[in-house]
DNA sequence: AGCATCGATGAAAACGTTTACGTTGCCCTC
DNA sequence: GAGGGCAACGTAAACGTTTTCATCGATGCT
């Protein structure tokens, strides 16, 4: 079908490896037959196929990315991050998403072989046995968000334990006391980190008020549903702090149904820093994490891993910050709470 | 480096033919070796090599999608879509962005060929000479939102005519008259659409008004800026068009800030329908593509000219819908615009 | 018993590149 | 003028697969 080196070395009268020097600009070639031969090249439509020159070059200049999801802002911004380092590199991006099982995971790891470089790994497939078995033996790759600990492999996260502390904190230091919790997906591995920090931050702090703990899916919906239970509570809970945005968005909607206010009501704060978190009414306290900086820094390592070929194995934590807007802060001392 | 099919044959005693039809469940192997080399093959842990695999078979089970960029809802949306959808197929996704040159462009077109069977494009560049020179002859291609329309390729593209009509009449329907409308990046194709059929349903529905135009950057800062010369206009326009939500929701600041009121002051639209719209305050009134289905419906139609070899070449636009909310709307009678 | 058939297996070609190595012809130097 | 050096170019191997074809033994049939 297409047209292959042979084609234009037959076509400009030369050997195939004179028109790979010539293309490639390895030099060893004439000025004249040079320009012949890009001339044959581009009359031709010769483009080099991928595939065959990775397979004697050994690089793809491709990276791979294993996510759970593509869904929503957080990958979306992760992506992008990934994407912008990608480019500066000169790496292309193969991902590869939205596998809910764990078999489906490991083929589509599996089907990276050969075509990459390098892999990005984001899955909660992903412990150990499973990286063992599926993951191509020297192939550069970095972790991120995963639960695993060992040095096997470089892995970065984000400081979900560090955020929620933050959050926390800042519901105490604003004189909230029964603080309830929304937790995400069982099984999710962030979610368990910020919960916990949730629940050490209590214990530390006021150390006699119990934790309280709701379900949740980290969609909006099971967001109103939490709000919903937590107005019902007696005592009613004076404030929340919701495992993403999205779930606090949802329990804000509930809470204003309710006919209460926030915060003088009930305080509510989510995690990640959604977008969307400047624009709802209040705005919505959040930690978040610069996102895009987390693929960033991936990125890089993982193009570090490649190019010159250390494997430091580093273990990193991009951490969170708050920012504290008008859905916590009872007085109007807070900049985040502008006319609204 | 890796363990090849040879290490494998040589490891079970067979020739690689055996393996490779073992291991592809070829047939052509009693059920003892097969036995056999698939316990060789798990414990030294091979994996296909694809690049290799691809060569000869001429599959990649990959499709390439070239887009501008991938900020913002519109494109988290879009791959989502695409995604899904190839994951129905058995696809891999390698996507390309952030390009901003036509060169660059090119050259990650270029460095597709022989690792995708085909491709979805959506770029600014993609003219008809850019494309005739930098795609593979005979490589399944949809376009998406070009101007390209000659019938060489399949198109996909969303109907932004329509959707800007919708807004237009809406706004006239409730009675605005003086309707602006704020540009996106010059050059910029879904632009040019929305605002020629701004002019046009004007000049059709209200010929004495004259159309107002500012302009704008498609982000929040640049419909902030379109929002403040608005205000500052006399006569003032009772309604503004965004061409897209971000500047829409940028506007609705400005005009906030200046303590006027919207819609009674001035109403508020703007297009794409982000998940955003329908949290701002007021709810906001906009034209949406099911951006997700428009990234299916291409890959459906990529899938097609790959699988089965037609080459239909259909043109499609995705149809938008209105999506009417608080911000255009003076009476209470619309059901968007509820308890806030 | 002889012959055709069939299933399992191996040898080798092919896919489209890059690159190590040879070969050629030229110019320069002694 | 012979030899050496060098630049330009060609030959062929290599990358890791799949697949066609040939081979071989065993089996079934007459």
């Amino acid at each position: 079908m297409g047209v292959t080196i042979k084609d234009v070395a037959r076509e400009a009268k030369v050997s195939v490896a004179s028109v790979s020097r010539a293309l490639n600009g390895h030099g060893g070639v004439t000025a004249e037959t040079l320009e012949r031969i890009r001339e044959v090249a581009a009359r031709l439509r010769y483009i080099p196929h991928g595939a065959a020159r990775s397979l004697i070059t050994r690089r793809t200049h491709t990276i791979g990315a294993l996510l759970p999801d593509l869904y929503g802002e957080f990958f979306s911004e992760l992506i992008r991050g990934i994407d912008l380092a990608a480019r500066v590199h000169g790496l292309q991006l193969l991902v590869s998403s939205s596998h809910d099982g764990a078999a489906e995971a490991a083929s589509a790891l599996r089907a990276m072989q050969g075509r990459v470089d390098g892999l990005l790994v984001m899955s909660p497939h992903a412990d150990a046995a499973f990286l063992r078995q599926n993951l191509p033996v020297g192939l550069p790759t970095v972790l991120m968000n995963t639960v695993l600990e060992r040095d096997d492999y470089a892995a970065l996260s984000v400081d979900n334990a560090g955020g929620a502390r933050l959050v926390v904190e800042h519901l105490l230091g604003e004189g909230y006391r029964r603080i309830a919790f929304i937790q995400g997906p069982v099984g999710n591995h962030d979610v368990a980190e910020r919960e916990q920090a949730y629940r050490e931050a209590l214990a530390a702090r006021v150390p006699g008020v119990p934790p309280i703990v709701l379900p949740g899916e980290f969609d909006e919906a099971s967001g109103y549903r939490a709000g919903q239970r937590l107005i019902a509570m007696s005592p009613r809970p004076d404030a929340v702090f919701a495992a993403n945005d999205m779930m606090a968005i949802g329990c804000m909607a509930a809470i204003r149904e309710a006919g209460l206010r926030i915060p003088e009501d009930i305080a509510v704060a989510g995690f990640d820093d959604v977008p969307m978190a400047r624009y709802v009414s209040p705005a919505l306290t959040t930690a978040g994490v610069r996102i895009a900086e987390l693929g960033k820094a991936a990125l890089e390592q993982l193009a570090g891993q490649i190019e010159g070929d250390e494997a430091p194995a580093v273990h990193m934590r991009i951490a969170a910050e708050l920012m504290v807007r008008a859905s916590t802060t009872r007085n109007q001392k807070s900049k985040a709470a502008r006319a609204d």
